[in-house]
DNA sequence: AGCACGCCGACT
DNA sequence: GTCGGCGTGCTC
């Protein structure tokens, strides 16, 4: 038997599947999806099999045979060995970088390297004896025998050379498995009984630990028997040590949420408007057909309860549902929800689990013990075999797409993946992205004959709640009638409001444009990036100035460099700013500030917002992570500080964002029985994103940003690709980037697609460039970029990829680093 | 990506 | 005359 192996190089020459012969001793074992040990180039590396097959074109005789099988049980399916190739044509990545991708980073092994004594004889007379006897017979790790002996490097690599050591290599995963000591019974039970009366008095501890584990009568976990009996370690040792007692080391699975009690939910009665929805979509997955649906429905709709009752449905046909949640909206309240209806159903991932949790909930879904998987972007990769139903909340969240290779669109692999499975798809928003909510309301073509339109609308709030009135501030009015604080007069009273009432406020900065930099008063020098072109952020903490793109840092100067003028600023994060004017404001108000600072630690994020939902808080001040998501009974008030900061960027999704991120803060007042209110201070009250959001129009808002994406070329009546190029050598760069650009005309040429997106329908592709990218210059390397706009059935990645092949070969040093974005999120 | 093979300068 | 520089090309 044959196996196709996609070995973990990623490299352009490498990514194709290389042929190896499965020694019998695999062959009942390894299947489509294995992960396997294999020689090539002189190592063992990695790799995924991809194909078993009879025979190879590849000459048999030399063929080399598996070297390890690496699992049991297959840690991909063959579904998504598929799926992997797709995305790496789809987005030009390698098949390996895709592979890589979809799963656990216990499982990314790594070769390593041991050595051992071959020949004895020789290794005693050049080899000193130290290390032979410290070798003994045993397979050493090459790089701890170098450190060892760091002075006789030569003299190892020379045995290597002459045979007298042998070197083999073996994947190693990443991944510390955790044992715990657990606490046994002997066999003999009934001695252990007679041995504790005969325990002298003064060991009470002992008595009382022994006694605790005769009675439970089953093993336990150390710290858990010293917990509840009491008595220290010591006293289990000396047990263990008069065989009373056994202390083994076993396996533990980490379960993040060991031990936490979750309320059980019981579905609720839906209203008339989520039933509607809800049949939709069960029919869909009882259908068992790809079908993808926008659900559309305004904040506080009642779309996980939808959801969660769906999900229900398509538990009860005994398939199994994926739901993808925004990173930063996988908030303890949202856990809690899935766990409380579905209990020990659900694996949750999310990017706050450490390498061994992650891949203890992963394991959960391969072994089939969950049937949900409930997390951020990468759960689109669980390995369920019989997919029903996925679930994309809050379906408009950029974080959907991946900004590493492979750099893909959750939503767009989710579509590919329920194909597979012939599930549903469901896409959930109150502002759906332009391109869904384009895509949903296409009119039906002749193919869609019979299906229904994709499109469920919930425009109704649960209970019928009204949506909080909006009041839009003109802070250019505020600071001609004398108010140069960052507050409006309306926001300062209305806080002042809550804080008597006892009720709550949520503070919404939008951080962008409002970050930390550097800046001369005197001569106006900004403090950049001696590598990029970008300028330096400063950390109050540590004083420093730091680049974000390649990490370079400095001291803060007290003077300013250019004109040794004193008046230089630093401006500290815009949160902080905020919090130090709200305690100047309001003496003794308490505030719970939520930015990248105060959230790094493990499980701040979920504490910060327990605190805030015990009350302890009066104020939530926080940048976008407040936005989503939150449902707290007591916030009456949500304020927006400064609307505009992300209206101002010259991205084309500019408005997009700033209408999305203002519906969806406002959506975070008044969604229990108290009522709501938001302000949203802006400099530009007559932008239509922030008229339509004051309104909560979204029609309003689409129909109008469509007009201009029309206008401009822009997505969804267009698809883009960026391709980024960089080197250190600007002349250099501007040649090859130019030759690029050439070569993927002359292709398009050749098609018969290189046809201006101004003239009419149909097929059509332009590429734009190349020109300097909007941050010119990172670590040192200059960077040029081409974006490619087309619409209608073409194929423009595979036209990329074939306009690359030119440059792929070439002088190492000379080599100019391409970087595909297919769709991306941002192109200023 | 590594690593080996292969052709030209500074050393015993 | 050799050790070693890193350019080029392959890995089942």
């Amino acid at each position: 038997m044959i196996a196709k192996v996609i070995v973990d190089v990623p490299s352009r020459q490498t990514d194709r599947p290389f042929d190896y012969e499965v020694p019998a001793a695999f062959a009942d074992w390894i299947e489509v999806g294995s992960r396997v040990g294999v020689p090539f180039g002189g190592r063992v590396l990695q790799g995924f099999v991809t194909e078993l097959a009879d025979t190879s074109d590849f000459d048999s005789k030399r063929l080399k045979p598996i070297a390890e099988l690496l699992d049991h049980v297959p840690p991909l399916l063959p579904d998504l060995i598929e799926l992997a190739k797709w995305m790496s044509e789809k987005y030009c990545c390698s098949w390996t970088t895709a592979l890589q991708a979809m799963i656990p980073g216990a499982l990314k092994g790594k070769a390593e390297r041991l050595v051992c004594i071959q020949d004895a004889e020789s290794a005693s007379e050049d080899l000193p004896l130290a290390m032979t006897e410290w070798m003994g017979s045993q397979l050493v790790k090459l790089d701890v025998l170098l450190e060892r002996f760091p002075e006789y490097a030569k003299s190892v690599k020379s045995a290597l050379r002459e045979g007298v050591l042998v070197e083999h290599t073996k994947v190693r995963d990443r991944l510390a498995i955790r044992k715990v000591l657990t606490v046994y019974l002997p066999d003999d039970v009934g001695k252990v009984r007679t041995q504790l009366a005969a325990l002298p008095a003064r060991a009470g501890k002992q008595r009382e630990v022994l006694a605790f584990m005769l009675e439970r009568g089953e093993p336990m976990v150390l710290q858990q028997l010293l917990a509840e009996a009491g008595g220290s370690a010591a006293s289990v040792r000396s047990l263990a040590e008069k065989g009373l007692l056994e202390l083994r080391e076993v396996e533990q699975q980490r379960d993040p949420y060991a031990g936490r009690e979750f309320d059980r939910t019981m579905p609720l009665a839906l209203t008339e408007g989520q039933n509607e929805v809800y049949d939709r979509i069960i029919r869909a997955v009882d259908a068992g057909e790809p079908k993808t649906m926008l659900l559309h429905g305004v904040t506080g709709s009642g779309k996980t309860e939808v959801y969660l009752q769906s999900i229900q449905f398509c538990l009860e046909q005994e398939k199994q549902a994926i739901v993808l949640v925004p990173e930063i909206s996988l908030t303890p309240q949202m856990v809690e929800r899935f766990k409380g209806r579905f209990g020990d159903a659900v694996a949750v991932l999310h990017s706050r689990l450490s390498n061994g949790e992650r891949y203890d909930e992963w394991r959960k879904i391969r072994s089939r013990q969950v049937q949900v998987a409930i997390g951020a972007r990468s759960a689109i990769f669980a390995p369920f075999e019989r997919i029903g139903l996925i679930i994309i909340d809050e379906e408009h969240e950029s974080s959907y797409k991946q900004e590493e290779s492979p750099k893909y669109h959750a939503r767009d692999v989710a579509v590919r993946r329920a194909r597979q499975h012939g599930a549903a798809v469901v896409l959930g928003s109150a502002t759906p992205s332009l391109e869904s909510f384009a895509a949903a309301s296409r009119p039906l073509t002749a193919k869609d004959e019979g299906r229904e339109p994709a499109l469920l609308p919930m425009p109704v709030r649960v209970g019928g709640r009204p949506l909080p009135p909006v009041t839009v501030i003109d802070m250019r009015e505020e600071l001609k009638e004398g108010n140069r604080s960052m507050f409006s007069r309306l926001l300062h009273s209305s806080l002042a409001d809550r804080l008597e009432r006892g009720e709550q406020s949520v503070l919404l900065l939008n951080r962008r444009g409002y970050s930390t930099f550097v800046m001369c008063r005197s001569c106006g020098y900004t403090a950049a990036c001696p590598h990029c072109d970008i300028s330096l952020t400063y950390h109050q903490k540590s004083r420093a100035l730091r680049c974000h793109y390649c990490g370079h840092a400095e001291q803060a100067p007290a003077t300013c460099p250019s004109c040794q003028s004193e008046h230089i600023r630093y401006f500290g994060t815009g949160t902080q700013r905020v919090e130090e004017e709200l305690s100047k404001l309001f003496p003794g108000i308490r505030v719970i500030r939520m930015d990248v600072d105060t959230t790094t630690e493990k499980n701040s994020h979920e504490k910060l917002l327990k605190q805030f939902g015990d009350r302890k808080a009066d104020v939530l001040l926080g940048t976008q992570m407040v936005a989503k998501g939150l449902d707290f009974p007591y916030v009456t008030l949500v304020g927006v500080i400064a609307a505009d900061t992300s209206l101002n960027l010259p991205d084309f999704r500019a408005a997009e964002r700033t209408f999305q991120l203002l519906t969806q803060v406002a959506g975070r007042a008044g969604r229990h029985h108290l009522p709501g209110e938001v302000v949203i201070q802006t400099y530009v009250p007559e932008h239509y994103a922030v008229v339509t959001a004051q309104q909560h129009d979204y029609a309003a808002f689409v129909s109008e940003e469509l007009r201009h994406r029309s206008a401009m070329g822009y997505p969804p009546y267009c698809r883009l690709i960026l391709v980024t190029m960089s080197h250190e050598q600007l002349p250099l760069l501007s040649t090859v980037s130019e030759g690029f650009a050439s070569e993927l005309r002359e292709i398009a040429e050749n098609e018969g697609v290189l046809i201006s997106l101004s003239s009419g329908f149909g097929r059509a592709l332009e590429v734009l460039g190349p020109v300097a990218s909007p941050i010119s210059r990172i670590k040192d390397r200059y960077r040029f970029q081409c974006v490619i706009k087309y619409r209608g059935s073409i194929d423009a990645s595979a036209l990329v990829r074939k306009a690359l092949l030119p440059f792929t070969g070439g002088p190492p040093q000379r080599l100019v680093q391409f970087s595909i974005d297919v769709d991306p999120q941002v192109i200023l």
